[in-house]
DNA sequence: ATCTTATGCTACTATTTTGGTAGCGTCAAC
DNA sequence: GTTGACGCTACCAAAATAGTAGCATAAGAT
């Protein structure tokens, strides 16, 4: 049985998904990658001149995990959004909403 | 509308913000470290604890990073989000409703 | 007063992750 | 059959993170 304590509903599953989701993103490079996919197919070497030249060993691992959590799949376009993923990467435009404000309010406080 | 095109105005310009918000929530622990703070203040030990024992050495970077960007401050209740700040945390939170949509998906699928 | 507890760190070394370069196998065009 | 693009893999160097110890300060209890 799945833990009964405390909480009615266990705490730990309903917030595992999300720390997931943490770890993934917080490696180097994978949003700047979902980044780079926004808007467009890219290919493993249009990705890597995108990425500020990220080295390739890097990229391909960043590609399989992101391959492996079906956010992103790869054909004859190149890499690219899932269905799933897409949802994701629509969040990332917002973050780029958030950046641009908060670029004016730190100029200003120069 | 924003341009949409081949980037009529400095493509650098209007992309910067968003890559060095990409590049520091790219840290490891950052993400958690905002996940964390979601809906509370919390100290140094406390987010320690909650961020599965992080070293302090690294925790500490992270906060530095996190409190020269504006992001997050502290006073006497602990770190916690600035004004600024709260409005990406509250992104953070949207991360979790996808995640939670992403597990069963992946669940289906095994 | 002093003993305890909590806080917010810093310093140091070990381990893990990432960076950088070279190059291979496949394919398609020329 | 040579050239170029593609998608990698292998290897070692460099950088980031983990892990542990410990210090200085302050508040509260004894």
């Amino acid at each position: 049985m799945p833990d009964k304590s405390k909480r009615s509903v266990s705490p730990v599953r309903s917030t595992q998904p999300v720390m997931w989701l943490l770890a993934l993103l917080g490696r180097k490079w994978t949003l700047r990658v979902l980044w780079e996919l926004r808007d467009q197919r890219l290919s493993f070497r249009a990705l890597q001149a995108r990425c500020d030249d990220i080295s390739p060993s890097v990229l391909n691992r960043r590609l399989k995990e992101l391959k492996t959590a079906m956010i992103i799949d790869h054909n004859g376009l190149g890499y690219g959004y899932t269905q799933l993923g897409s949802e994701l990467g629509a969040q990332l435009l917002n973050l780029n909403d958030w950046a641009a404000k908060w670029s004016v309010e730190m100029e200003a406080l120069r």
